[in-house]
DNA sequence: GAGCAAAACGGGTACGGAATGTCATGAGGG
DNA sequence: CCCTCATGACATTCCGTACCCGTTTTGCTC
């Protein structure tokens, strides 16, 4: 199986990774609302995972104030339909890349550089799925993130 | 709800666990000292993963006050080496089944019923190493937890 | 051994970050 | 118009750490 060359295709286009967001809500009836949609560009806008309390401070720039119910909310609603991802172990969320299909991809996170890789490739979800049911375990979701020091930031 | 006789091979003999894990403090020259051992024990008498606040309030239990630097420092040392792990995804802890070795097995984690099972098997483990390779990746540490049902729980 | 400095351990306070509960108001869609 | 859903706002809980300080353990020297 070919992976080269597609992990890398980072969602370096905001834009269309809105565009693609709010065609998605609009087939599945869903309401992007300004909130959502605002915070959804606040997530994609930063290359690596972003902290709730984050968002919430630049919200808080822009609009006077915020409560955290107000960010939380939103992610819940972004998280629920697929349009970005919680990285558990460091409590931070960012943009899918796929976000028309349902997925768990792994995570490449690097502790120097702070970046996280969402690697496209299903193996390890279905090897874990195989597991799984050898266990006779119903699998919903799952969460693989794999912490270390990326090509980036090895090379220097 | 019934937790009766024989749930996996879990670490049913806390006893032997604790031995097991002083045995290699012994070997390697650590302290298991008093407060750690009854973290760790705290931890092992609990079938399923424990939060942290609910180690401390047993701790509050039988030694009057307590404060979180207390437990946190227990549970730093006990994951430090490998005698439990952390489920990110649900902020606990839980005995480690191998103590002796390194590994991050994947683990099941129920929503009824709150067991967690250790997968006690690499290939998961290899082939995320492997996809890491492929991106140039350096991994150090990783999580897996999958949510869903266990046999039980679906069994009824 | 005795003495001593350095490190490790743990009690406690206080705080920052993460997330949820609840009540009330407001906008949108039938 | 009414009902639903979305948001605002307040409070609270949960999770985790920084820091201070006294005590114990360790490792070293003599």
């Amino acid at each position: 199986m070919t992976t080269s060359g597609t992990h890398h295709h980072h969602v370096h286009a905001p834009n269309r990774f809105i565009h693609e967001v709010e065609a998605t809500c609009e087939r599945r009836g869903l309401r992007l609302t300004p909130l959502r949609r605002r915070v959804l560009e606040l997530i994609a806008a930063d290359e690596r995972p972003v902290k709730a309390y984050d968002l919430l401070d630049r919200l808080r720039q822009e609009t006077g104030k915020s409560a955290p119910p107000t960010i939380y909310r939103a992610l819940d609603f972004l998280l629920e339909h697929g349009f970005i991802h919680k990285l558990e172990s460091i409590n931070s969320y960012t943009g899918c890349h796929h976000p028309s299909e349902r997925h768990s991809p792994p995570f490449f996170i690097c502790k120097q550089c702070g970046h996280a890789t969402e690697f496209c490739n299903s193996e390890v979800a279905e090897l874990v799925l195989r597991h799984a049911h050898e266990l006779g375990f119903a699998a919903q979701e799952q969460t693989l993130e794999v912490h270390g020091i990326c090509a980036r930031c090895r090379r220097g």
